[in-house]
DNA sequence: GCCGATTTTGACAACGGTTTTCATTTTGCC
DNA sequence: GGCAAAATGAAAACCGTTGTCAAAATCGGC
C-alpha cells in the first residue's frame, strides 16, 4: 500500500487545488504511469485515513482530494472557478461549533466548514471577459 | 409541478430531521400515495430551488432534505444517530467567513457549515446500551 | 538466486443514488 | 368534448465509487 500511495500523493503535492480521483487517474495515465483507477481510490482512501490528504465533497457529490500543508485541524477557502485553495485556521469557528453543540446538549461534536468564493485572479479575469 | 411538490413538502414538514429522497418515496408509498421516485426527486429539486427546503449532503454523498423553519440564512446542528436537527443562527460564523474571504481578496464568498454531534437522547440511549 | 506465502495491483463487474428518456396520463383552456 | 401543454412514472442510462478475483509484484527464509 505504499508505492502507489506515494505516487498519488506526489501528484497531489504538485497540484494547486482539489482534484477528483478520476482526474488524478487520468493525469497519472497521461504521465505514463501504469496504474488502475481502483488503486488510485485505494491510495486516496488510505492517505485520507492517515490524514495526509484532505478530502471534501463538492456540491455535486464528487469527492475531491488535496495534499495537506499542515496536519492540524483547518478549513479551506476554495476558489469556485479555478480551485485555488487557501488553508485557513479558524479558532473562532471551532469555538462556535463547540458552543452551539453544548448549548443543545450535543456531545462528540464535529463540524464541516468550507468557504467558497472567487479568487482575485479569477475575479479580474471574469471582469475582462 | 405543484400537487406532488405539495405532498412531498407535507411529508417533510411532518418529519423531524433530514430525510433522503428514497426515504421520502418509501414513506409516501407506504402511506398509499401513488407517486414515482422520479417525481419525488423533481419535487425536491424545485422545492430546493425555491428555498422551501434545505438540502445537504451526508458524508456518504447522499442528498437529504428538510423543510425549513425559517427562511433566513441558517445552519444546522444534526444528530448523527437519529437525524434530529436544530436550526442555529451563527452570526459569528457569517462574519468569520466574510472576513476570511476578504483577507485573501476573495469575492462572492459563500460558505457551508454543518455541525454534527450526538444529541442528549441518543447519548443516554447509547450509554445504557 | 530460488521458492512459497503474503500483499498489492488493476481490469472488470456490481452497486446505489440520481438523472434522463419517453410514452402515457392528467390538467387547463376553449 | 377536444386539443395542446404540462406533469407523471417505469425503466433505462449515468457516473462516481466500491467489490471481486485472478495475476503480478514483494518479501522473507533458505
Amino acid at each position: 500500500m505504499s508505492k502507489s500511495s506515494d505516487a498519488v500523493h506526489a501528484i497531489l503535492r504538485q497540484s494547486e487545488g482539489f482534484r477528483s480521483a478520476q482526474d488524478i487517474f487520468t493525469k497519472m495515465r497521461a504521465d505514463g504511469a501504469k496504474i488502475g483507477l481502483t488503486t488510485v481510490y485505494r491510495a486516496l482512501q488510505s492517505l485520507s485515513d492517515d490524514g495526509r490528504v484532505d478530502m471534501l465533497r463538492t456540491d455535486d457529490g464528487e469527492s475531491v482530494y488535496r495534499a495537506c500543508e499542515s496536519d492540524v485541524h483547518h478549513h479551506h477557502l476554495v476558489c469556485r472557478r479555478c480551485g485555488h485553495t487557501v488553508e485557513v485556521a479558524g479558532p473562532d469557528v471551532e469555538r462556535w461549533a463547540e458552543a452551539v453543540g453544548a448549548e443543545y446538549g450535543f456531545t462528540e461534536v464535529t463540524h464541516t466548514v468550507e468557504v467558497f468564493g472567487t479568487c482575485p485572479d479569477c475575479a479580474s479575469a471574469a471582469g475582462s471577459r
